[in-house]
DNA sequence: CTAGAACCTGGAGCGCACTCCAAGTCAAAA
DNA sequence: TTTTGACTTGGAGTGCGCTCCAGGTTCTAG
């Protein structure tokens, strides 16, 4: 038995549930459920893991299946934001690795983040400037399309 | 020696200058020049034309060497506005194709670009919300900064 | 004429981010 | 208790978009 809502150890990162609460992880996910909360499949949360991306390894039952946290959850719906944003792998495991260090290194996060956040509005930019090319083209076609329907009526 | 500007066969898709001006190729580039013109590797402009993302294979002198066209070098440089926009190799060969045959398939390449630019917005969209996501965390780094600043002094 | 750079080809190799497989363990329902 | 399905692991496989290699031909400068 394990008392629910321990005070201490409020960090700034993810509000720590403990993950194990009552007998053997009640409160917490199973993979699967892992999985549906956050729209990654149950190989790539098992992937995410070993390429340590998870700050701690997630928490295991007495029969060694895992147990997802709600802080395990928000931190892969977090990764996920990375991700889609496109940060490397590799990256977010170094992100991660400052995360599970704990306290002390918030100004190599933040720098981390920021340089990230720098590229991400680079990208889109590039994107929105080939985009405005490609709908150039479009407009020809549309052109074209036009002449054709009064060659057509 | 050869006059420019060919006033015939002015099509809408791109303005299609003779591949071969002249004695084998005045006029036209190497794939060296070519790379160095749009930006993409000479592997990369091979490995193009191979994956048939060149509507026709580029010309080629006696020596059997590519002398692209400067149609040519325009075409690479519109895919390589669809390849930043993220659009896959299959469907750039598509386009392609599509652009080789010739008219009448306008309405199919309109069609091909107007999803590729409505998918390309989703993308743009999800990537803006989830670096909102980021910025939010990062504002809260930036919190920690400060007040690491006012214990510094 | 010759050296060295640039080009050619088919095919292999690479890095990334998954995705799946095999063989075994564990758990919830009949 | 037995079946069925979910879970475990290490490692292999996949798809994508290049990127490079080997072995040969061609071009260009001296």
């Amino acid at each position: 038995m394990v008392e629910p809502g321990d005070p201490l150890h409020a960090t700034c990162e993810e509000p720590v549930f403990d993950p194990l609460v009552g007998e053997d992880g009640a409160g917490t996910l199973t993979i699967a459920e892992a999985a549906a909360a956050t729209g990654v499949s149950t190989h790539t949360l098992r992937y995410y893991e070993r390429a340590g991306l998870m700050r701690d390894p997630v928490a295991r039952a007495t029969s060694q299946h895992r147990r997802y946290s709600a802080g395990d959850i928000r931190w892969v719906t977090f990764l996920t934001r990375l991700r889609t944003t496109g940060m490397p792998i590799r990256e977010m495991a170094r992100y991660a690795r400052l995360a599970g260090a704990g306290e002390g290194n918030e100004a190599e996060r933040l720098a981390l983040l920021t340089e990230h956040r720098r590229r991400v509005l680079e990208r889109l930019d590039e994107v929105q400037r080939n985009l405005a090319a490609i709908d150039k083209k479009i407009a020809v076609y549309q052109e074209i399309a036009v002449y054709q329907e009064r060659i057509d009526r």
